[in-house]
RNA sequence: UGGGAUGUCGCCAAGGGGUAAGGCACCAGACUUUGACUCUGGCAUUUCGUAGGUUCAAAUCCUGCCAUCCCAGCCA
């Protein structure tokens, strides 16, 4: 059970069962199927689904599929996907769709109550009719037709015998209200488009202010939760199931602030930006925000939700260090990933009193927290070492191999490194050493401590693979900041991906796409789901707190 | 220059009259078959956007001001 803490959601839940306004608890979670889902929407969804389960109560998922021109079952299913994936599991799977009867009845009510009107007028009219912020709206001349007229009216729309924006039907509330919102707002209009599910069988829909609460109402939600800029949708929220009024339990809406990361988009426009220009290489780059990128990126759906009830839950706009979740998914996979070693930039070590052609097994420990879960690895007279883990003229506090000095290879021996090649340029090419024997595994009988230790990998028993470096995609912390869709490109960070090829031990080349590791001192990584080239492919999932800074 | 919200440490965030939780980040130290991890300590005291007021006592109540966000889709 993911605890959010103390939060005004729940506050507000608590007074209403005290109060008997309600007496069980249900949620939905409503994303409207034109798009994926992205870590904006974990948090929305671990609200949705731990409120309900924190009192007993149900949370269903509802697709919000009001606007056909824009939806596409293709995403219901890859939402349906990454929901179960952070592991939850709704109770019902609605769609507003499934409603459509029902809302359209409730317009009927409105009609015949004189709450609800069919307007003439063009889209470009209601703009210039609904006023200003600060001015009020006039009325429309087709604000008073009567209650017949009107009748005939919609129902002449619902037969698809008007065109798309030619007529539209209204709430008829207060054209003078402070609340734009409230200045006789659209609540169904002609859209002669093919829907994903009900397919032709509809040429009006309800808009999202008419369809959202009575959905609610009508499927017995008591808390809709969702995000601050519907606060003031929230009076035509009330309205409608009020006016409508044929629902003993009306739902409340209640507005928490949504999530922002810093160095990240959450928009789904922008993000369809940077997929369509190439910018990244599809909705899953590693490097999108979105759930399915996170997932081949290699987070744990655990660390997310970790993350959502690290952040908690309140009303004030705020960013969201990236830092915090990288911290979650560290945190998560600190304890859950085997180690595993593989070097990234390969310096040849020779161990030069090692016998020719012998190779020996030696057990490593790859369990990060049990000493006895070992795997085998080769070891030989030739490997390969880390190149910054050598230095011909180390530093005051560099630990690792330096001319004279001895270190441990992890899981093997002690080395003293005796010397270096060099090419004629001055580059170390090749380094010497030499092992002692009576310290395998990694101990000296004699009890003498070495200050560094460095991972390895046999020359002969490793493979090449390639890894995928990811950072940040922009270089800014806030991209969203610039206007427009255009600009934001501007921050992108050019380096936010380098492919590298790597030595990893051999056993790394059989593992499944979505294993994780941490490649000991290099950071987490994430085995690929394909592998386009020969290689294995690894992408980084998030690198180690710099361990080496001086 | 309308309305709705929000302002507590660099970033999140508790606390809603009784004298500032916690996490991230950061810093210092210990430990360590990697310097990671772990552990320990530090990190808002005329301070809770700001200026006043009420009170024995205010981040918490009142008033004014300032800043930021949302709203003029036949999107959600």
């Amino acid at each position: 059970m993911i605890d959010l803490g103390t939060n005004f959601i729940y506050d507000a839940v608590d007074k209403d069962l005290e109060e008997g306004v309600y007496k069980t608890v249900q949620t939905r979670f409503p994303p409207e199927p034109n798009g994926y889902l992205h870590i904006g929407h974990a948090k929305a969804i671990t609200i949705d689904f731990t409120t309900a389960q924190k009192y007993g109560g149900t949370c269903n998922l509802r697709l919000d599929d009001t606007n056909p021109t824009k939806e596409d079952t293709e995403y219901v299913d890859a939402i349906k996907e990454d929901i179960k994936w952070l592991g939850f599991n709704w109770d019902n799977v609605y769609y507003a769709s499934d409603y459509f009867d029902t809302i359209y009845n409730c317009a009927i009510e409105l009609i015949k109550q004189g709450k609800a009107y069919v307007d003439d007028l063009t889209a470009d009219q209601i703009r210039e009719y609904r006023g200003t912020l600060t001015e009020p709206g006039k009325e429309s001349p087709y604000r008073n037709r009567s209650v017949e007229e009107n009748l005939d009216l919609f129902d002449r729309m619902t037969k698809g015998e008007f065109n798309e924006g030619e007529k539209v039907l209204r709430a008829k509330i207060d054209m003078t209200s402070p609340n734009l919102n409230m200045r006789d707002p659209v609540i169904y209009r002609i859209l002669k488009a093919h829907h994903h599910r009900t397919g032709d069988k509809w040429c009006v829909y309800p808009m999202y202010d008419f369809a959202h609460p009575i959905s609610d109402t009508a499927e017995g939600v008591t808390h809709s939760l969702c995000s601050l800029e519907f606060e003031n949708h929230r009076p035509l929220y009330d309205w409608a199931i009020r006016e409508v009024g044929v629902f003993e339990k009306p739902s409340r809406q209640i507005e928490f602030a949504r999530l922002n990361l810093n160095y990240t988009l959450t928009s789904k426009r922008k993000c369809l930006k940077l997929v369509n220009e190439g910018i990244v290489s599809g909705w899953d780059d590693p490097r999108m925000s979105t759930l399915c990128g996170m997932r081949r990126r290699g987070f744990p759906p655990e660390a997310i939700l970790d993350f959502v009830s690290r952040i908690g839950v309140a009303k004030a706009n705020s960013v969201v260090d990236f830092a915090m979740l990288e911290h979650c998914v560290r945190d998560n996979l600190n304890t859950t990933a085997p180690r595993a070693m593989a070097v990234l930039n390969p310096l040849k070590v020779v161990i030069d009193n090692y016998p020719e052609g012998v190779t020996e097994e030696l057990m490593v420990q790859t369990s990060p927290d049990n000493p006895d879960i070992k795997a085998p690895i080769t070891f030989s007279k030739e490997i390969y070492i880390e190149r910054e883990d050598f230095m011909e003229e180390p530093e005051k506090k560099f630990f690792r191999l330096a001319p004279g000095k001895e270190v441990r290879l992890r899981g093997a021996y002690f080395i003293t490194c005796t010397g270096c090649d060099k090419d004629e340029e001055g580059n170390v090419t090749t380094v010497h050493c030499t092992y002692d024997p009576e310290t395998r595994g990694g101990n000296a009988p004699d009890g003498r401590k070495v200050k560094g230790t460095i991972h390895w990998v046999s020359c002969d028993h490793c493979v090449d693979a390639e890894v995928r470096l990811y950072d940040r995609l922009f270089n800014v912390e806030n991209p969203s900041d610039e206007e427009g869709v255009g600009d934001f490109t501007q921050n992108l960070n050019p380096d936010s991906l380098k492919v590298i090829t790597c030595k990893i031990e051999k056993a790394l080349a059989e593992v499944k796409p979505g294993d994780r590791f941490q490649f000991v001192r290099n950071g987490y990584f994430c085995a690929d789901k394909d592998y386009t080239s020969q290689k294995p492919v690894f992408n980084r999932t998030v690198s180690l707190k710099d361990s080496y800074k001086v």
